[in-house]
DNA sequence: CCGCTTTTCTGAACACGTTCAGAATTCTGT
DNA sequence: ACAGAATTCTGAACGTGTTCAGAAAAGCGG
């Protein structure tokens, strides 16, 4: 009928089931939205929604892949106008932040589900971790491009570690109820400029035991 | 019928559910465990279950204060034979692994939720606020017992982030599938030499904006 | 256009955690 | 010992996510 791309019957119908289950999910969250709802949304029976998505979860994958191709066109974007390590890290994290906002209460109900590396949903799984990959390599690219010297040994873990501090302030801003999250703002800032130090601290020569014994940690924690 | 001290009968009902309950837990784990089997292995009918605890996850809080009251008994008496900071902390680690190591599964289960502070399970509820305090009032009593000098603006915070810090290391140990959990021994004592470490630097009059900042984040996350 | 295979779609049925109206039992005051 | 109140206990019923046997529609070779 229209000038349709790829777009079968079939992904038009597993489309309109996937924004009607976003949809419902960004009005009254994540557990609160039945499955039920979201057949009758998308026109279609209880069945069909299982034929195009797995589970309820994989409805969320979907979204974070979408998100995450999104996102990473809006950071190529912006980051080559900063220079300095601490802008290009805020760049990202601002990106993030402005994207995930409308989705403040759907993802804040998946916040559950984080902690368990079992849950395909946790940014920790297996299948999430194609999403990491790639979003660590948008860390590598920023801390690159800033001409900050990073000691060897460090530069290979160095975007993982970002990534991981990513995640603890998107964590805390998914349950900051200050209003407009100004608490999430100032921890931004605050530990934006303590990364950033010990970033630049870590070339010293007398942090070299230092970086050695925090390496350790980190080699421990990511599996000898 | 025998000498029960303040067992009434409706707290050996509330016992025989308990028990079967953590049983079934251990067993098999939280999520594949049902309240029916429970109410079953206890031998009363199902919404007797739900008479004695309001939830599938009360049980749960039950299991925490009496793990918390024995682990606090354990380390009271194992304390005061060490010295050393390292020594003292690792006292508290010991205990607390050595006593959730019958419950490996059951606890790994739990998992799923320890990230969501609204949910009542998490160690950052508001539902076991109780427990996290006493937890952090260990860390401080094996911090003086050291005689290990800290500085003031960092004491009041040090139990806290000690806390955190054991919590880090029990999520690890919780889904550790290395034979023994040798990957969480190696990161107990790498990051303890880590952590003793940066508490002893934190007195060096050049620590002094370093802590600063260090402490400008931690007051952020905890609430201004 | 016909028979067939494949894809798409359906809704009844299942097991789960939880609720609740009321039955059974125990307690209490006289 | 008894009536009435309080406690303890019961199991049917509800709404949930998910499964599945099979119906309906679309695609295809002749």
């Amino acid at each position: 009928m229209n000038t349709t791309l790829n777009t079968t019957k079939a992904e038009e119908t597993r489309g309109r089931i996937l924004s009607a289950a976003l949809e419902l999910f960004r009005e009254r969250g994540f557990e609160q939205t039945t499955m039920r709802e979201v057949a009758r949304e998308a026109g279609v029976a209880l069945g069909s929604a299982y034929y195009y998505f797995e589970s309820k979860e994989t409805i969320v994958m979907a979204f974070y892949h979408q998100a995450q191709d999104a996102m990473i066109a809006l950071i190529e974007e912006a980051l080559p106008k900063q220079k300095s390590l601490k802008a290009r890290l805020r760049t990202i994290l601002d990106v993030k932040f402005q994207y995930f906002e409308p989705n403040r209460k759907f993802l804040g109900a998946l916040l559950g589900y984080t902690a368990d590396p079992r849950n395909p949903l946790s940014p920790f799984s297996g299948e999430t971790r194609d999403i990491r990959d790639k979003d660590a390599a948008q860390f590598a690219k920023a801390v690159e491009g800033s001409g900050t010297k990073v000691p060897d040994d460090l530069k290979q873990h160095l975007p993982n570690l970002l990534w991981m501090f990513q995640m603890g302030l998107i964590l805390f801003w998914m349950y900051d109820r200050s209003p407009g999250q100004k608490r999430t703002a100032v921890l931004v800032d605050k530990s934006l400029d303590l990364v950033v130090s010990l970033i630049k601290f870590s070339g010293l020569p007398l942090m070299k035991p230092v970086r050695r014994t925090v390496l350790d940690v980190v080699r421990a924690v990511s599996g000898d």
